[in-house]
DNA sequence: AACGTGGCATGCAACGATGCAATAGCTGGC
DNA sequence: GCCAGCTATTGCATCGTTGCATGCCACGTT
């Protein structure tokens, strides 16, 4: 409709949409020729392709990228499944992700899945159709298992967890490792009895198992016994369960002198609870946190923590992801980084 | 090619790929009733809906996105643009933005601007394509002529700044009269020095100015004098500028006795600061900052604050971009909505 | 002189879905 | 018994772009 008049005039009015065919009228050349400008690939004379270059500057012309992707089958977004963007570790994470992702030509589209399974599955299971090209999951509340059944369907990389059966490629820290590495500070500092806080055994949460994991493996190094009393399960990740978390610690009738907590947001809770209760942080109670986020290292007392190299785990769940769309990987063989952390002693373990 | 294969015998292998098509030929009923179905939109039968129904189950159909934006023209996608979403107060921000998002249908595509002018031109100016339907924009260092020159091309809601010529629709809060409040707070606690922290003259943050024009105004009210060296300007929002900012504060011959931070983060950063010089807040010195993030909450001393209604802000921004998309709104006059906000003492301020 | 080669440019068809307008089937009223 | 007035269903064209195959030309080779 509008259509044949932005072809016959279209000279500055052009600004709502010209297409390929306005363009070519304009330059007086094919549409395809005018794509192939565009698309800066096969050979064009570089007086047609100047002529072209002219026209488009002239008419505002900009690719439509629903029709492109029609086209091509591919969207040029990615989609980012995390428990809460406002988190901090998943803001940060995704900060790096989007900005990694931009650098490939991708666009990232975050869902939040707020640790709840159905969601995660719902996104796998492609409710967004055709719509992402792959997709990189970050998952609390999902099985290995459950993975493996949506790999099929499109690309996926696995964040933070490593799926034993082997079935989609993952991305992650040596959660053992660090868990170990962090308790053994505390012990080293002189804690007779670190607890570890931030359990999630109702949920499918692999990662704070390997955390645990790494816990019992120092307190067993340093030939104490395990206390299930200082394992203390939480229904969340924020800061409030950590306080609450912490409350029920200091209420055993033999409380804990040093607490490992598997999240940093957890550990900050904590610190609260304890400094509340007019304990001294770290002269009477030693805490670490894990995922070095921001906030502690401007808290008081500064919040000793892992920190895993995020930057590296965006890059790494990209190359993943590259590789698999792309088609540089045909077998269905899993693979998966292990991406580098560092212990970072800071004041509220002394 | 496989197409045809699948629309013939395609019962279970179907998994890559169903198309309305291939539905079609398997419920016996043409392509377009199968799109009828999908979109419920019109006259179907019962037991037509049912047959159609439990075609698309067993063939594992899902709409093809590219194909129906290609066709109506939309994307279903709205562009977030914010400075990071790893800093709290956008974190949150963004969470609520895509959760609200969701529930209109609507997918969120965050764009991290970084301040960066080029960046929130870029952005704006479409480089996306058509890519996005609408755009919700958190300028830090844009200028609303700026942003008027863009309007035009797609629906656009700003957030956080008024732009005086009321070219685009705006959600903010009041920042003068927060300002004031918060700064008045200070006063009411015993202040006679309060400084003000965060100004970014070098960028085109309207935001800092109104929060710099309450805090004057509630210098005036109690009869006190404007001190330039009070009005302590940073280079960014993070943390470490609080830090920074406040050292220089208090290095001063006649340093402040209270601190109005325009942000939380800039907040954290200067009571860490005033800390390790040894000062107590809020014995010392008191602190109050802005935008009510979770960390303020949970830090000791605890944050005060001036809380926006960030839920507010959110479903407001949506309401005004869907007007735009759909086209209830033709008038070009541009809306403001003004959200609400709520001062928080807690702590810091003693 | 005839032929092959490679650089440019083009036309046609198709990606998968929906808007439109037309058709087939049906009921009820006179 | 026939037609008006429905509802249910369909075919065709189309959205803007790119893959494929081909046409055309000029040049270098035998």
């Amino acid at each position: 409709m509008i259509t044949s008049l932005a072809t016959a005039g279209g000279l500055e009015e052009a600004r709502m949409g010209a297409k390929l065919k306005d363009v070519a009228a304009l330059a007086g050349v094919s549409v395809r020729t005018v794509s192939n400008v565009v698309n800066d690939a096969t050979h064009v004379a570089p007086a047609t392709r100047q002529r072209v270059l002219a026209a488009i500057e002239q008419t505002g012309y900009r690719p439509n990228l629903a029709a492109r992707n029609l086209r091509q089958g591919r969207t040029g977004l990615i989609g980012l499944a995390i428990p809460e963007v406002g988190s901090p570790y998943f803001g940060e994470l995704a900060g790096l992700l989007i900005e990694a992702a931009q650098e490939r030509g991708w666009t990232v589209l975050i869902d939040q899945t707020a640790g709840r399974a159905d969601r995660e599955r719902r996104l796998l299971s492609g409710v967004e159709g055709h719509a992402v090209d792959g997709l990189i999951v970050s998952p609390w509340a999902l099985s290995p298992a459950d993975i493996g059944n949506y790999v099929s369907t499109m690309p996926v990389v696995v964040l933070g967890e490593i799926d034993p059966e082997g079935t989609a490629d993952h991305v992650a820290i040596d959660n053992v490792t660090a868990a170990r590495e962090a308790t053994c500070h505390l012990l080293t500092q002189g804690a007779r009895r670190p607890a570890a806080l931030g359990l999630q055994p109702h949920l499918h949460n692999r990662t704070a198992e390997l955390r645990l994991h790494g816990y019992r493996q120092a307190l067993q190094t340093a030939g104490l016994p395990p206390r299930s009393e200082l394992e203390q399960t939480v229904a969340s990740l924020h800061r409030a369960e950590g306080h609450r978390a912490m409350e029920a610690l200091l209420d055993l009738a033999q409380p804990p002198d040093a607490v490992f907590c598997f999240t940093d947001e957890l550990a900050l809770g904590a610190v609260r609870a304890a400094r509340s209760r007019g304990l001294d942080v770290p002269q009477d109670l030693r805490i670490i946190g894990f995922d070095d986020i921001e906030d502690g290292r401007y808290g008081t007392p500064s919040l000793s923590t892992v920190a895993p190299d995020k930057q590296q785990i965006a890059e790494s769940a990209l190359q993943l992801l590259a590789d698999r769309i792309y088609g540089r990987l045909t077998h269905r063989s899993s693979r998966q980084v292990v991406a580098r952390h560092q212990l970072l002693p800071r004041e509220s373990t002394g």
